[in-house]
DNA sequence: TAAATATTTTAGGCAAATCTAAATTATTTA
DNA sequence: TAAATAATTTAGATTTGCCTAAAATATTTA
């Protein structure tokens, strides 16, 4: 039932994520993802609807099958766990990894993912706070807020980064804010929307208002890393 | 200067291994090795050759130049590293790497593989005993004869397999023997070839022609693994 | 709702990697 | 050495994945 190239992993994996956030999935959309063009995706969606992972109707519209879902989270849990390994076992920093990780998250092998999971502890989420998928697809959830939506004397741990920049780990470095970092929303100010935080490992300063789109944290103290 | 894809560095990784052993390698060889057909090789013969890896002349033959030789090296270099990586990290057998190394060599990530390295401890062989080369192509030779060849009264120590089977894993397990196992030759028989070692586990026992044959050892004792 | 605009699909073509069948060249053998 | 055989290359197709330009359809806007 399986075979797919890397390319139409790529694409039903892009097509997973661009469902995730927008309700509907344009043609242009997964072009520009893919850094491609509408005519190469149509004749990809045409490919994908004979391969039974995607429900297509010209000019209606794509979504993926069930099965299709299926083979978007096993490669993104692949790619989450190699994500994981390279920044525990290899120290990448998380700015580094997506690019590797997109080149690993292919390889086939069904028991080398598993032992690769059971190497690294099972862990639950991925060094950008983003849930890994068990090998049945299923994750957990985390009840994340964004960081500008949380009120004044709130606590409440950093959980995921909503960038993968090297500038964005560089100003967190900086700032000695990392996933699990306990912060304190202390004041907002309405003219910039910055805002003076506190963490445990610094008394109060302010962050901007792009730092804080930048950051999800949860409530509830974390589970894993 | 390099932009090669896998199946180009596939062929360019067995044409090196044909080599090693042969001293003239031909058309067909490559297309056994590599189940495909000669006219096939022959299209990528011409394109190797425009690329610069490859010497070839039409109907005259072809080798590796310097460049494709250093090219060669460096997957090997990356498929024994991964093999070493699956059997010491995640609890593989000798018999189950090779088709998963197969894919893991075409990763394209310089750093990933150094950083891999590091933290496998910089290993000289992988877990067949065939050496890994450094960065630079350059692997550590080890004086290795066949069991066959050794004399009688003589120890030495396994260095390495000349087979990766699950059949011969079976055996040599069954035998308690492994890479870096003692062996003294204690009798050859002519009959059948067979002969009676013995190892620090065992008392004295037989094996067979073929199994002496798939095993090669050194005199000095291993360096690594 | 009709025209303008945007999106999507088709048509036709290109490059990589493969194949089969036929032609060419090299090697063996009688 | 000439014929037979083997090895290699060429010719011509196919599939995947991609492209541009043009056509078809959908959506917006006046
Ligand atoms: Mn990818
Ligand atoms: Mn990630
Ligand atoms: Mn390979
Ligand atoms: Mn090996």
């Amino acid at each position: 039932m399986e075979n797919l190239s890397t390319t139409e992993e790529n694409y039903i994996k892009t097509i997973y994520h661009l469902q995730q956030t927008d309700t509907t999935v344009s043609t242009n959309d997964v072009a520009a993802k893919l850094n491609t063009k509408a005519a190469s995706v149509t004749d990809m969606l045409k490919r994908l609807n004979t391969k039974q992972v995607l429900n297509y109707e010209k000019y209606k519209g794509f979504s993926l099958s069930n099965q299709g879902e299926k083979v978007a989270l096993d490669i993104v849990r692949k790619h989450r766990l190699w994500e994981y390994f390279l920044v525990e076992k290899l120290a990448f920093g998380w700015d580094e990894v997506h690019a590797i990780a997109e080149e690993l998250e292919h390889i086939t092998s069904k028991v080398l993912i598993e032992r690769l999971d059971n190497f690294l502890g099972n862990p639950k989420f991925d060094p950008h706070g983003d849930p890994i998928p068990d090998s049945n697809g299923k994750m957990q959830t985390q009840p994340q807020i964004n960081l500008v939506d949380m009120p004044i004397g709130e606590t409440a741990s950093v959980s995921a980064v909503g960038s993968q920049s090297t500038e964005l780990l560089e100003l967190l470095t900086h700032k000695n804010i990392a996933i699990g970092t306990q912060i304190t929303i202390k004041k907002k100010f309405s003219f910039d929307h910055s805002m003076e935080i506190e963490t445990p490992a610094n008394s109060s300063f302010t962050i901007s208002r792009e730092l804080a789109l930048a950051l999800f944290v949860t409530i509830k103290t974390p589970s894993l890393l």
